[in-house]
DNA sequence: CTGAAAGCGCTTACAG
DNA sequence: CTGAAAGCGCTTACAG
């Protein structure tokens, strides 16, 4: 394993100076295409690569940010990781992702890693948790850090939040399941104090008040795994329900599992609605009505945001809300079975 | 947003020399803790954020891992991509992941970022194509490489090779559908001209040729998509077939969605077999048997075998095959409904 | 259009 | 146990 060769090898071997080569190597017009060529030719013959971090050390910038999720396992935060790095990547950034597994002292490692790797920005979906440990040595380095999908830390203007307008999505498909013909409609999923629990849940109490009914409510994880177990929970405490709104699609598809064990007809006997539109919402049987949120074009406007901070200075607004918008099918009775 | 201090203002603030300022940064025991106490007192009221980039320039080696995988989305390399990412994390290792997304330009534009950036190795499920366009830069580069889960380019001597032991589970779950008295067993998904598709395929032709059976086959992507959609393909082209053997499960869940639409009762009319066993597989409804990897038991082996090589220079064999292990649930039949 | 020189923030022998 | 000095591979004014 001998050394790589550095600029300095390639201008022995061009018969340059060391300072043409790192012309060369930024595409500088200065250089005369002739001369270029040469050093090219030289660069490709010794295997040479180029040294970013001695380039970083000289005071330009990493060209590489950080991504730091809650939970990458949960296929909504894996679609959004995958969407801003392809963002990020076509104009030429580097995207770190990392997982923080819900653990926030996970997470505060992985920050710290990428504080001293020297990465330009940090875009975090946080983990619960005192967000001071996390954001303090951001904010202390000077890291332009965007919050997403949860806002851990107050500090917006600092810190700009972004996310989808979840209460007007969740009343939405209230409205819907109302309209439908729906009176005993359950929320199933979320623990209830965490702030993104009570935006999900704050459209369905207004829609429910709008029409004179009453709540319902099983709270819980937000995992395929609670909802197939929240249907015995169901029927034990609120065996009159005829719908339900769930937290998520995962704990929705988790249910409608549960629901079919038992014989129940989803979109039939029990009317289903599930909240993010999973890729797997619309290839499930019955297929699932949720509400959709397009995290694609969500990642690449935070991808957007992200680069006019970086190269124009101008910092996000404090907070943003992408709408949302429900999708209608089989589950909540919308189409035939 | 001023300079951050650097080694030099600590050493200033604490009255010692910058030297002293790097051994206490090592912990190097030569420091007396008197000292140390100062400096790092120094270091914490100047929000001092060790500069890695600069460190790496000198010598010393990143503690960076890079991992590239073919697609992230898929919840099977989602899942290895965490537990390998928590066991480097375990070990002091900071890891990069990211998404090839199954294209082979983007791909090689990953890699060479991650080259330039300084990794220590690469670890890589990689995307089907020309494999020298992002082996051969790594080779150049003399950085460790592993390929995992898929075997891209055949020098496993310089790229060693880990997978899981596909064919004997082939054989296992076709076994059990021919015990379980299935007779017109079909293959569904997986693309034939795939390395992975012969080692899925190889253990099913092996069991049905023991038992004087011939294969049913329906070729295809890898997708929940495609699983739906193969129902009619199945039905057109041999409705006479009892039991699938899926690719996977994502192919294998998305089937079922389908057979379900049309009534037919998975696990006795029939039987459904997958692959991989992904979280889901025992939440979703009928239950689905799965040929089970252990991929966080996986990923932790393939991290240890990482860390051997980059510590003590122990290269890993260039092949090895992780056991697997049939799970039989109430999709085969294996349990009531 | 090209070269010589200083400097980025660290680490590492080498003295003391 | 601590300090002075050289050097890692680049970039960036500054001359020419």
């Amino acid at each position: 394993m001998k050394r790589r060769p550095t600029i300095t090898d390639v201008a022995a071997r061009a018969g340059v100076s060391k300072s043409t080569v790192s012309l060369v190597l930024q595409g500088s017009p200065l250089v005369r295409s002739e001369t270029a060529k040469t050093v090219r030719a030289a660069m490709r013959e010794m295997g040479y690569v180029y040294n970013r971090a001695a380039a970083t050390l000289r005071g330009s910038s990493v060209g590489l940010v950080g991504l730091v999720i809650n939970d990458l396992r949960n296929p909504f935060f894996t679609e959004f990781a995958v969407s801003f790095q392809m963002a990020m990547a076509a104009a030429g950034y580097a995207t770190v992702i990392s997982n923080a597994d819900e653990d926030a002292e996970l997470q505060e490692k992985l920050v710290a890693s990428m504080i001293e790797h020297g990465v330009d920005a940090v875009v975090i979906s946080p983990a619960y948790g005192d967000p001071s440990s996390v954001f303090d040595p951001l904010a202390r380095a000077g890291i332009p850090t965007l919050q997403v999908l949860r806002r851990m830390d107050p500090r917006t203007e600092l810190f700009p939040f972004a996310s989808f307008d979840y209460a007007a999505g969740s009343a939405e498909a209230t409205r819907h399941l109302i309209a439908s013909g729906a009176r005993r409609i359950a929320f199933v999923g979320g623990l209830d104090e965490r702030s993104i629990t009570r935006e999900r849940m704050e459209g369905y109490l207004a829609a429910l008040e709008e029409a004179g009914l009453s709540p319902l409510r099983v709270e819980g994880p937000t995992s395929r795994a609670f909802g197939r177990s929240a249907v015995a929970r169901l029927k034990d405490d609120h065996p009159e329900c005829d719908a339900v709104f769930c937290f998520n699609d995962l704990v929705a598809l988790g249910l409608i599992a549960g629901l079919q064990r038992d014989g129940v007809a989803v979109g039939r006997d029990i009317r289903v609605v599930g909240f993010d539109d999973i890729e797997e919402a619309a290839l499930a049987w019955p297929d699932l009505s949720s509400v959709a949120c397009d995290i694609a074009g969500f990642a690449r406007d935070t991808a957007g945001a992200l680069r006019d901070w970086l190269d124009t200075g101008t910092r996000p607004p404090a907070e943003r809300r992408a709408p949302v918008g429900l999708v209608v099918r089989a589950s909540s009775g919308g189409l035939g079975q």
